[in-house]
RNA sequence: GCUCUCGUGGCUUAAUUGGAUAAAGCAGGGCCCUUCUAAGGCCAAGAUUGGAGGUUCGAGUCCUCCCGAGAGCACCA
């Protein structure tokens, strides 16, 4: 990439000035390569003289005068310039010509990497014996992009959905079951009436407090084999899976793996506790057993409960050791909410203090909440919003566009209804995308279905346009001429050729909302261009269809890598 | 109480990790379809980045204090 080589031609530069005795020695700091804001300082900055001023004693200007005049122009970059401390470099028309026969010739591939490193995402994990809420949905769709770009950029991905199918939760619901349901209809229960027991279990308990004590006994029963708690708890996975199996379809999800809570049980865990108090990590306290932190820079994390059934901090360092033996990452990713932010930080840190871990590195990437303007979603109380919900009217929303709609394509009902749900889910899908995932997001109908503007649907619509003109032109061959590009069309050169790195720091910041935001501006820029050009009756004709292709095919790669589709027509 | 996160036009968000004149969308105002999809485009308006100090060539971004919101803090996960 041409960022690369403008580092490597700055830190080249002060290093003959160093040898010159221009400048004194010293250690070259990292040079950064960016973007400038304004389009007349170039398309490359790097601001290296101005860190320099110091360590050099001359003032930026001189420094940066002093390495501009030590790089020369070349095919790629036609200028550099140094102007108020900032060295600009300016990418030749050459280079940006070269690039859209590279995304013309790679197509689908561009931007794409080779790699022999692993990563285990660990994202979506909603609770059995509850409906999909809407509190799981960032860590799906997050997880999910984080998951395609890492495999985009060649990293061998496992997803597993660390399903929420253990603890005391069971033992409140076979309480309430076994209580209130006949043995015949335990299966018979619907997702919806397994909530409504569990909801019914948290206010029945605030009067009958020994409610709490009889869960736990029964969670106990279960981790032990009991055959009856085994049995409705069974029950009441096979109806959650069958759900989520469902959401996960109407949102195009595949995760590789659903290895739940419960998939760690007996004799590992077992070894785990063994090896915790053999290593002095772990220790008694009033009954329960668990990890105490040196200098108490972590609140203490219980393993073992007081009736020696497992906690969820066991299990989870269960997964861990499973993870790394099977599949030994580079990184594990937790894509999980924020209010998981202490629990994950003494997780990880007792993985260091076990010696599990060397180079690899554990990473949470906390979203923020989804959340009413003040606090949280509670399901034990009730307050949630089901996904479902959500989707359908997104969906219901999308056909009233449709239907509204002044474009003169004509849809059949069939159509109408396919471009609905792509349409009304890639809305949802781009609106959690698009911001950064350590935001909270307060939760609004207006906000969640938006379907103009900074959306799903814009770029949808944008790549749709592409290819119908493609379409309709019937070129063979396209390329780019130089000469006579309008400031249109030259904006869009200046901004297609980020694509590649844009990619790369998403994945380094496990953030896919830079891709929306890169995506966003060339839709935008691709739009101008489109009001203010007429592609096929011009005399530009091939160079614009270029343009088009190129345009059309970058932003599928960006839908593509954040998850959402894009219809035939809209 | 202790710890962590966040505060950017009326609303919802961006800002390349400390860079150049803070960027979009929504809402509201004005314009553009006999021309390739108007779910689009253009123009105008809207900001003391919660407040006060500090660090430096440079701060929305880092430090300190204050204000406001949220989350977490042992037998839920």
């Amino acid at each position: 990439m041409v960022k690369e080589n403008i580092a490597k031609l700055v830190e080249k530069a002060i290093k003959t000035l160093q040898k010159e005795k221009v400048f004194p020695e010293f250690v070259i700091p990292e040079v950064l390569v960016e973007h400038p804001d304004k389009q007349n300082n170039g398309d490359y900055s790097v601001n290296i003289a101005l860190k320099l001023a110091k360590t050099v004693k001359k003032n930026p200007q001189e420094i940066a005068e002093a390495i501009c005049a030590k790089i020369k122009p070349s095919k790629a970059v036609e200028k550099i310039e140094a102007v108020s401390g900032f060295i600009n470099f300016y990418l030749s028309m050459e280079f940006f010509q070269q690039e859209i026969s590279v995304i013309l010739r790679q197509k689908d591939k561009y931007g794409s990497q080779q790699s022999k490193k692993t990563v285990v995402i660990d994202y979506s994990a909603p609770n059995i014996a509850k409906p999909f809420g809407i509190g799981h949905l960032r860590s799906t769709i997050i997880g999910q992009a984080l998951y395609n770009i890492y495999q985009f950029l060649g990293w061998k991905c496992i997803g597993d959905n660390h399903l929420g199918d253990w603890g005391t939760q069971f033992g409140k619901l076979i309480y309430q079951i076994k209580k209130k349901i006949k043995p015949k209809d335990w299966k018979k229960l619907s997702i919806n009436e397994l909530e409504k027991l569990y909801v019914e279990f948290h206010k029945e308990a605030e009067t009958y407090p020994e409610m709490e004590e009889e869960a736990r006994s029964y969670f106990k029963k279960l981790e032990k084999g009991d055959k009856e708690a085994k049995t409705i708890w069974q029950a009441c996975v096979d109806t959650s899976l069958k759900e989520f199996d469902r959401i996960y379809k109407m949102l195009g999800i595949k995760i590789d793996y659903a290895l739940g809570e419960s998939f760690y049980g007996g004799e590992p865990m077992q070894k785990i506790v063994a090896e915790l108090a053999k290593k002095k990590i772990s220790a008694k306290s009033q009954g329960a057993i668990v990890i105490k932190y040196a200098n108490d820079e972590l609140p203490p994390a219980m393993i073992l409960k007081s009736d020696k059934a497992t906690t969820y901090f066991l299990r989870d360092l269960a997964t861990i050791k499973y993870r790394l033996k099977t599949w030994r990452p580079d990184i594990f990713v937790y894509e999980i909410g924020a209010d998981q932010y202490l629990h994950l930080k003494q997780l990880f840190s007792a993985v260091k203090s076990l010696g599990w871990v060397k180079k690899q590195k554990l990473v949470h990437v906390a979203h923020g909440m989804i959340r009413w303007e003040h606090g949280k979603f509670s399901t034990r109380k009730g307050q949630t919003i089901h996904l479902e919900e959500v989707l359908q009217e997104a969906i219901s929303r999308a056909m009233k566009i449709i239907e509204s709609a002044k474009a003169n394509i004509v849809l059949s009902e069939k159509e109408k209804k396919e471009i609905s749900e792509i349409v009304g889910i890639g809305a949802i899908k781009y609106n959690d995308l698009s911001q950064h995932h350590s935001r909270d997001i307060i939760f609004s109908w207006e906000k969640i279905l938006s379907m103009d503007g900074n959306s799903g649907p814009y770029l949808q619509y944008t790549v749709v346009r592409c290819q119908s003109v493609a379409k309709k032109a019937k070129a063979k061959k396209l390329e780019v001429n130089l000469t006579g590009l309008n400031e249109a069309e030259k904006n869009i050169l200046k901004t297609i050729y980020k694509f590649p790195e844009i990619i790369q720091l998403a994945a380094d910041n496990f953030s896919p909302n830079l891709i929306c935001n890169f995506a966003h501006d060339l839709a935008q820029k691709y739009n101008l261009f489109y009001n203010q050009c007429p592609i096929l009756s011009s005399e530009n004709k091939e160079t614009r269809l270029a343009l088009n292709a190129a345009v059309g095919q970058v932003l599928k790669s960006c839908l593509k890598l954040l998850g959402i589709s894009i219809p035939k027509k809209m």
